[in-house]
DNA sequence: CGAGGTACCTGACAGC
DNA sequence: TGCTGTCAGGTACCTC
């Protein structure tokens, strides 16, 4: 569900709330969640009583490095999001003690990994579908993992400018500009929420094959990628759903933006009316009027 | 290589 | 009311 804004806004606010905390046990009712190491009372047997060193993102994935050089990933795929905060187990739910920071969170009866931390507050991982995955790993083999080496260049940073930008789209030979764009392993961190907004944004068509666009167009995507994604993060990430951020609270992208989700209403900058196609089995807004 | 489908899961919502 | 189909911020893996 979450992508770079989404992700980033956890890791910001998890920097101020898990950081130098240790980690005491952990919870769950479904197993599964976590895939590394395969049995779940090793994991638990692994990290217990680490401290917690370092909160970063690499992409949509989240590292906490713990003491010991290991490293907990934590990918929230669809529907999952971090929480902290204090809770108790009641008729197989998780309560707030505090009735503060969860009432917020429509999901919270999703919770379904708990980390219990040395200072009585917990941070707990809600995941409606379950798609989240938790692994650990020795930090130096994390790195060079598969899922980890294939992404692509964060575009955020001042050194990926519009020649990296260029670079970058050299990995495909061919390729509709959007799916391009979703690519992990062209640039990391844009999800199908963000791609929609960052071509609208450029006035761009969705189904163009990026090799047909012109050095103006490329420029502007180039633009509207920084400009959205900055956006994203300023407002602390978009919950058009369930994405909450670690206190339990929205985001606010989701006001800001302007074409996804928003099928039949008018394009806010011409005649035209935002529709919604298919491509890559995922949904596209635009407006067919000024994406040409 | 790219495109498209499937799988992983649980819900909300529209239409009959 | 209940059924059916469709949709949902992602990724990995498979086939063509």
């Amino acid at each position: 569900m979450p992508e770079l804004p989404e992700v980033e806004t956890t890791v910001r606010s998890l920097r101020k709330q898990i950081l130098g905390k240790r980690i005491k046990d952990v919870w769950t009712d479904a197993k599964k969640l976590v895939k590394k190491p395969e049995s779940f009372s090793d994991f638990g047997k692994e990290i217990k009583n680490r401290k917690i060193e370092s909160v970063s993102r690499r992409a949509k994935f989240i590292f906490l490095g713990l003491s010991g050089n290991k490293k907990l990933l934590v990918h929230q795929k669809m529907s999952g999001h971090l929480l902290v905060g204090e809770w108790q187990r009641n008729n197989g739910e998780w309560i707030s003690k505090s009735g503060g920071s969860l009432q917020n969170d429509p999901y919270n009866q999703y919770i379904h990994i708990v980390f219990f931390l040395d200072d009585g507050t917990q941070l707990a991982l809600s995941t409606l579908r379950k798609f989240s995955k938790v692994e650990l790993w020795d930090a130096d083999e994390l790195e060079e993992s598969k899922q980890i080496k294939k992404l692509g260049p964060e575009p955020l940073p001042k050194d990926f400018g519009f020649e990296s930008f260029k670079r970058a789209l050299n990995k495909r030979r061919s390729g509709k500009i959007k799916q391009v764009l979703m690519d992990q392993s062209v640039i990391a961190g844009i999800g199908n929420i963000y791609a929609n907004e960052i071509l609208w944004e450029a006035k761009v068509s969705p189904f163009k094959n990026f090799t047909k666009l012109s050095e103006k167009e490329l420029k502007s995507i180039f633009k509207a990628i920084k400009r959205v994604l900055k956006k994203g993060i300023e407002l602390q990430g978009a919950s058009y759903s369930d994405y909450r951020k670690p206190s339990g609270k929205k985001g606010g992208f989701q006001d800001w933006g302007r074409v996804y989700d928003r099928e039949g209403e008018d394009c806010p900058r011409c005649e035209g009316e935002i529709k919604r196609k298919k491509t890559g089995g995922r949904s596209v807004y635009f407006c067919p009027h000024c994406q040409e």
